[in-house]
Formats: structure tokens, C-alpha cells, sequence
DNA sequence: AAGCGGTGCAACCGCTTCTAT
DNA sequence: CATAGAAGCGGTTGCACCGCT
């Protein structure tokens, strides 16, 4: 495949960003692989899905997680084992690659140390007020969304939306 | 004050599954 | 029913930041 001449990687720029959310609100999500193109942003399909359904969505939550959410994620993960899709639908406002970190990052080596001592948790002074985010402080809030950005209509793409 | 190591987060890659033709 | 394309999922890697020596 040579659609693209180049692809940018990395992290993503407030700019991209505010593309890719303006262009989903216009228009809607038809195709992510060609709507890189016609939003004007030289990423991968790929890479921009991922941006949209980690982090752009609407009433997206992330950071802090309660200790309500990681024993929630701590018991589903006994259950379900690394169904991270899975685990997410429990925690609406909670992405599957968030909770995958969370568990990567801190989950698996407190569960594994208390385990290992099989002592009860003493995790639960370690929250303290972690409960300030909301989903309304979501990504896509902080943003200065161009909604009337002048995109090339979708359906010059013979796309098929309803 | 500088360097080193550890931790956490964001993003990419490859594989699998689902849907349409 | 088979094949191709698109979407979704999970694992892994790289980068940035923070704390410690």
C-alpha cells in the first residue's frame, strides 16, 4: 500500500488532535482508513481509531483511578484474565488501554506482593483524594475544537454512510 | 549540581475477529 | 462458502518525568 507518502508517528499534537475531533464531529466515523485523508491529518487509520477511542472520546476518564475502580479491575482480572475490552465495559468511563497501564504499571505488582506475603491489603491508605477528576474534565473539553474546519466532504470518497 | 535508575504513560505493531462482497 | 478489507484487542516498546545517589 502507497495511499500515504508519508505517515507521521508519535505523539500527537494538540492541532492533530483538534483535526481528528472536529472531523468526527462533522462527519461522523465512516472509514479510519481513509478518514486520515479528508481530515487532513498524515496518520495511519490505525493511529487515529486509537487517539479517538483512548483519549478523544466524550466522557472519557482517565488518571487517578478510585480504589472502588482497581479492586474492580483487580477482581475482574481474576475473572476475565487480560480481557481488557472486557474489564473496560465495566468501567464505562475507563479505556481498555488505560486500565491495561494501570494494571501493567501497578495492579499486577500489588497483587503479586500481596500474594507473596498473603497478608490483607494495606493498600487502602495509600488513596487518599483521588477521586477529584470527573468525566466532564474529558480531552476533548480542553480543546479549542475547530467545529466549522472546511473538510473535503467524505462522500466524494464513495463512502456509504446510511 | 549532575548523572543514573526507576516508574508511568502514550503510542505502535502484529494478530485475531467480524463484516461485507 | 470463500476471500478481502476493516476494526478491535492485547502485548510491547519508547519517551518523559521524578526521585535518589
Amino acid at each position: 500500500m502507497v495511499s500515504q507518502p508519508y505517515l507521521k508517528k508519535g505523539t500527537w499534537t494538540i492541532n492533530e488532535d483538534q483535526k481528528l475531533i472536529a472531523y468526527i464531529m462533522r462527519y461522523g466515523i465512516w472509514n479510519w482508513n481513509e478518514m486520515p485523508r479528508f481530515a487532513g491529518l498524515q496518520r495511519s487509520g490505525k493511529s487515529c481509531m486509537l487517539r479517538w477511542m483512548n483519549y478523544l472520546r466524550p466522557n472519557i476518564r482517565r488518571g487517578n483511578f478510585s480504589r472502588e475502580e482497581e479492586e474492580t479491575i483487580i477482581h475482574l482480572q481474576k475473572e476475565l484474565g487480560n480481557r481488557w475490552s472486557a474489564i473496560a465495559t465495566r468501567l464505562p468511563h475507563r479505556t481498555d488501554n488505560d486500565i491495561k497501564n494501570n494494571w501493567n504499571t501497578r495492579l499486577k505488582k500489588r497483587v503479586i506482593s500481596e500474594n507473596d506475603k498473603s497478608v490483607p491489603a494495606s493498600t487502602t491508605e495509600i488513596y487518599s483524594s483521588v477521586e477529584e477528576n470527573s468525566p466532564d474534565a474529558d480531552s476533548s473539553s480542553l480543546l479549542n475544537i475547530p467545529t466549522t474546519a472546511d473538510f473535503p466532504e467524505p462522500s466524494t470518497c464513495s463512502q456509504g454512510s446510511t
